[in-house]
RNA sequence: CGGGGCGUAGCGCAGUUUGGCUAGCGCGCCUGCCUUGGGAGCAGGAGGUCGGAGGUUCAAAUCCUCUCGCCCCGACCA
């Protein structure tokens, strides 16, 4: 039987906040012992965190496997031929670790897998009937972040379950990203997590369809829209913008004029010197799209969706253009520009459509123009959805106002298609002996991240509150004292008779005031405290209590275990 | 990469402006006594290349130059 004695643990528990820690979970992974930082955004973990890791990828297994997927390990050094083939040894850029071997042959540390894997299988999987297969790894990934924060939530070194699956046809890979997305859904909620669900943008790893599940609160990185009305919920990077209604009592045309505004080149001058509205400002941005100047107008009360602009635009890069094209392309400095007489091709959000008598930039320094008008004064190349979308825009499923909250991404599912197997000519044969590619799907959880996520929904001021499922130890038997006789037998029989039920306990066997005892046992979270002491002893009884209610209750030490295993049952639900 | 801040014992910090004796405080750690229901008390003790290198000076944690690391905000990103 392995048994846990906090005498022996090595939980270095810290009573002071690390100065480098400013988000709760990352403070109590610091203090409560759970892992050590190494180096920016590298972390070694301790023997508590440890556990949480392994219970958290256990669930994660469990389902996995249930649905049908089946474990692997993956290379985390990876040769760059493979990205090379796929073309993301040059489109990843600098995030990637990349590293040389002693023959000078390029390699990187896996950002992410799909390359390796995609090569495993082609070499292996050659007819339908292998199909449809799931594979999974639970890994170190790397990279190298820009800035990493927030502990382990954006750490470069981190730990990663990704799930490639492969049908043979669209709908097959389908039927794939329902199963994930709905062992995601078990997954979050066994871990004790609300993760919701929301349409995202594919970014780096590409594809036609995905979702992120995301940990709601004010210390997420990312922004999401919702709708209350018919549950509509997207990432802003990805949710659609509605065209603007025209406006039924839109005001008569106003004759075009030029107004001197000397200095002012922000939207928020302009509206106060003018006074107007942000909205009646045509903002006009000039973006260099693969080498070419293009215009991108937007009212002056949004932002540009670069991603969305990117996708309309179909081009590999995209950048705001530098101060020497904007003053070629508009004959005056940054913040002059406007739609009016530009030559380039011109992109309008929908926002602008509306915009009647509007203000923009006039192409000349110190100048802009007033009662501007679309289709009078300038005409749009194209007009389409490119802003971010915001609180209050209207559902594009249902026309009712959206809301906006902060989230934290745990886990993403991406349909991919034949993104890679295309151009990696991973093939096999289908009934008819026709050779077609895979359709592929690929599945991450940020394994480390959900721990920090968990703590940051499973928190108090005196600690982590870890629901029973990923806790590191479920219960923790307490002494008050532990050089007392009687107290030291009954805490011991009770941990034997807990450990012998299967049921994860630690004793607390330190020479410590109960004080010290009581704020370690708070600190680290475990879900449940028996406290053998003096008061209760005497009439044969122990205290049970719980973690995140405090609630305490007198056992009889007689019924111990199964008190125990009826409270685990009950808050572990 | 831009802006801001920090690096002195395991953790939290003072000392740096205005150079000066053996570099301090709280917590933690070790020994002993005492104590035991929410981070006790007393006594004794260990622990420091003051991030690193170079320079100025009779003398540098303190001034100068270079450098490394870390944190926060922004840009960027699963």
């Amino acid at each position: 039987m392995i048994t846990m004695r906090a005498s022996q643990l090595y939980a270095p528990t810290l009573r002071e906040v690390p100065a480098e820690a400013e988000l709760v979970s990352h403070q109590y992974m610091l203090r409560a012992g759970l892992m050590r930082k190494s180096a920016s955004g590298v972390y070694s973990y301790l023997p508590l965190g440890v556990r949480v890791l392994h219970k958290i990828m256990a669930i994660i297994r469990e389902e996995l496997d249930q649905a049908g997927a089946q474990e692997i390990m993956l290379p985390i050094v990876q040769p760059a031929e493979l990205w090379q083939e796929s073309g993301r040894w040059n489109e990843y850029g600098p995030e990637m670790f990349r590293l040389l071997d002693r023959h000078q042959r390029q390699f990187c540390l896996g950002p992410t897998h799909e390359e390796i894997i995609t090569a495993l299988v082609r070499t292996d999987v050659r007819s339908y009937k292998q199909l449809p297969l799931r594979l999974y790894q639970i890994q170190n990934k790397y990279r190298d972040e820009i800035r990493p924060r927030f502990g382990v939530i954006r750490s470069r070194e981190f730990i990663m379950k990704d799930l490639y699956s492969f049908d043979r046809d669209e709908s097959g890979a389908q039927a794939s990203y329902q199963a994930m997305y709905d062992a995601y859904t078990r997954i979050f909620a066994r871990c004790g997590l609300k993760a919701h669900p929301v349409e995202a943008d594919t970014g780096a790893i590409g594809g036609d369809q995905s979702h992120e599940f995301m940990v709601l609160g004010d210390a997420g990185e990312d922004l999401i829209v919702f709708c209350p009305h018919c549950g509509y919920a997207a990432n802003v990077e990805r949710a659609e913008c509605v065209p603007y209604d025209p406006d039924e009592e839109s005001a008569a045309l106003a004759k075009l004029e030029k107004i001197a505004t000397p200095g002012i080149t922000t939207v928020e001058e302009l509206t106060k010197r003018l006074q107007i509205e942000p909205g009646q400002v045509i903002k006009t941005m000039i973006y260099i799209a693969d080498g070419k100047p293009v215009a991108v107008l937007i009212s002056g009360n949004h932002d540009v969706n670069e991603i969305k602009l990117k996708r309309a635009l179909n081009c590999d890069q995209l950048e705001l253009a530098d101060a020497q094209t904007i003053a070629t392309v508009t004959n005056a400095p940054v913040g002059f520009a406007g739609p009016v007489g530009l030559t380039i091709p011109i992109f309008a959000d929908y926002s602008v459509t509306t915009v009647v008598n509007g203000v923009s930039g006039a192409n000349k320094k110190d100048y802009h123009l007033r009662n501007v008008n679309i289709n009078r004064d300038y005409t749009p190349t194209q007009i389409l959805d490119l802003r971010e979308a915001r609180a209050g825009e209207r559902c594009v499923r249902c026309g009712q106002i959206l809301e906006e909250a902060r989230g934290t991404e745990v886990g993403q599912v991406f349909y991919l298609g034949t993104k890679y197997s295309q151009p990696m000519k991973a093939v096999f044969l289908d009934q008819e002996g026709q050779e077609r590619p895979f359709v592929m799907g690929c599945y991450g959880i940020g394994v480390s991240r959900t721990m920090a996520a968990i703590i940051e929904q499973h928190h108090d001021e005196d600690g982590i509150r870890w629901p029973v499922s990923v806790a590191p130890y479920s219960v923790i038997v307490v002494p008050i004292s532990y050089k007392d006789e009687e107290q030291r037998s009954v805490a011991e029989h009770i941990y034997k008779t807990l450990t012998s039920a299967g049921i994860d306990a630690i004793l607390d066997d330190r020479d410590e005031r109960p004080g010290v005892k009581f704020k370690d046992a708070d600190l680290i979270g475990y879900p449940l405290r028996i406290t053998v002491g003096p008061k209760h002893l005497v009439d044969g009884n122990v205290e049970l209590r719980l973690r995140s209610s405090k609630e305490q209750f007198v056992v009889p030490i007689a019924e111990i275990d199964n008190q125990v295993s009826t409270f685990l049952n009950r808050i572990g639900e």
